[in-house]
DNA sequence: CAAAAAAATTAGGTTAGCCAAAGATCACAT
DNA sequence: ATGTGATCTTTGGCTAACCTAATTTTTTTG
C-alpha cells in the first residue's frame, strides 16, 4: 500500500464511497489528479478488491476497503489529538501535519498514541476516532443552521477546512461548547449565539454555521 | 527533496561525508541499493549542489548537504526519544518508526517535538541530538571493514538498521565491545573476529562489516 | 430523438528511482 | 610494469504515478 492509494482510499470514503457510488470526477477534483490517472488507480484498487468499479457507473468501498480508509481517519485524528493536546499546536493548522504523519504511522505506533492520549473520542475539531478495528459511532448531521431560535445546543463537531477552524478559534467556539441559539439574522445573515456563562453574544457567520455539526441539549 | 535523497544524504553523513570522501560502495551496502543507481543519485545530488561527486575518488558533502542530513538526524533522535520516554517503546524497536517519521517532519514540528521533551541531548542509544541549527558532535567514522588483519579494535556505533541490529544482536556483538580481526576473507566473505575473552572466532558478513564503526584500542 | 455536452476510459508519453550487466578505471601484488 | 580483482560508471530496461489528447459512453437538451 502506497501513499497515494491511501490518499485514494481516503477521499472516496470522505465522498461517502461506503453507502454510494462516487464519481471519477469528484475524486479527481479532491486530489487535484487528472480524470485519467484516477482511472488508472482505481483500476488497480480494484485489483486489490479495496474498491469496486463499474465503468462509466462509480465507484465504491468494499468493507475491505472501508476498514482501510477509517483506520487513517484514526490515525489522522490520533496526531491532529497529539499535537493540540501535547505540543500546543492550535487546532486551525494541524490537518496538513496529520496528513503527511498518518501515512507513515504504524498499527503498534496508533496503538501507543492512543495510549499515550488516553484514549481520545474525538480529534480537537470534534471527528470520531474510529476504533483500532476501524469501527465508528454514528456522528450528528444536524447543523447548527437549523437549530431554533431559543434553543440550547452543544457544539459537536466542525468540518476540517483549515479557514473555518481559524474563523471559529478567533471567536473560541470549540467543539463540547454549550451555546444558546438567539437569533438568526435574515438574508443570510449571521447567526447570533451566546455560550453557556457568558453574556456577550457572538455571531456566527451564514457560511460557518452551514459548517457546523450539533446535538440537541437534553 | 524527496525521501530517497534525504536517505543518501543522510547515509553519507553517517559514513563520515562531512569530512572526507566516501566511497560508492558503502553508500551501496548501506542503503541496499545497486551500485550504478547510486552513481545515478549521487549524480543527481552534486547538481543540487548537497555533495561534491569526483568520479572514481568519492562522495563527500557540501556544507549545505551537511546541515541538510544533520537536520535529519536530529528529526530522527526526536522522533527515537520520544517513542521511548513517552511512548515506552522498547531501544530495538525504535529505529524503524524513527525512520519513516523523519522524512515527514516539518520544522516547526520538530521544535514542538524537543520542546515537549524538555530539549534532551541524546537519543535513547546515546546519539547526540544535533541542535536546531543543524552542529553535531564529532565521533568515530573507521569502518571495521577497514581494520587491518591483526589490528585490536572497539565497536563504537552501528549504523541504524533493524536488520542489521538484529543480525549483530544473534552475533552476540554491542557496542564497547572489543573484538581482534583474524583476516578478511576475499570475494566478499565475512570477517573472521574473535572478541576479547572468548575462544570462538565470530564470522561478520562483508555487508556488516561496512556498517559498523570502530574506534582502535591504545 | 438526434446533436451537443459532459464524463469516463484508453492510448501514448514523462519522470523518479530501481536493477542487471557491460565496460571503464584504479590499485595492489607479483 | 602489468595483470587481475575490486570498484565505479554507463547503458538499457523496468514499474509506479503522473500528464495530455483522443476516443467512447452517458446524459442533457433543443
Amino acid at each position: 500500500m502506497t501513499p497515494m492509494k491511501e490518499d485514494y482510499l481516503k477521499i472516496i470514503f470522505e465522498l461517502g464511497g461506503s453507502h454510494k457510488k462516487v464519481s471519477n470526477k469528484d475524486i479527481s477534483l479532491g486530489l487535484g489528479i487528472a480524470a485519467g490517472s484516477v482511472t488508472e488507480m482505481v483500476s488497480k484498487l480494484a485489483d486489490e478488491q479495496l474498491v469496486v468499479h463499474e465503468p462509466y457507473a462509480g465507484i465504491s468501498l468494499t468493507p475491505k476497503g472501508e476498514k482501510y480508509a477509517a483506520e487513517l481517519v484514526r490515525k489522522h485524528r490520533l496526531w491532529e489529538t497529539f499535537l493540540v493536546d501535547k505540543l500546543h499546536y492550535n487546532f486551525a493548522d494541524v490537518h496538513q501535519e496529520a496528513e503527511v504523519l498518518e501515512h507513515q504511522t504504524s498499527d503498534r505506533l496508533a496503538t501507543a498514541l492512543d495510549n499515550f492520549l488516553q484514549h481520545p473520542k474525538a480529534c480537537p475539531h470534534g471527528g470520531v476516532i474510529p476504533s483500532a478495528s476501524g469501527e465508528f459511532p454514528e456522528v450528528s448531521r444536524v447543523l447548527l443552521a437549523d437549530a431554533k431560535d431559543g434553543e440550547k445546543v452543544t457544539l459537536e463537531r466542525f468540518l476540517d477546512n483549515h479557514e473555518l477552524l481559524t474563523y471559529l478559534e478567533e471567536l473560541q467556539l470549540r467543539p463540547g461548547d454549550e451555546v444558546t441559539v438567539v437569533r438568526h439574522e435574515p438574508f443570510e445573515g449571521p447567526l447570533v449565539i451566546k455560550k453557556a456563562g457568558a453574556d456577550q453574544p457572538i455571531n456566527v457567520s451564514y457560511k460557518a454555521s452551514h459548517n457546523i455539526f450539533i446535538r440537541a441539549d437534553k
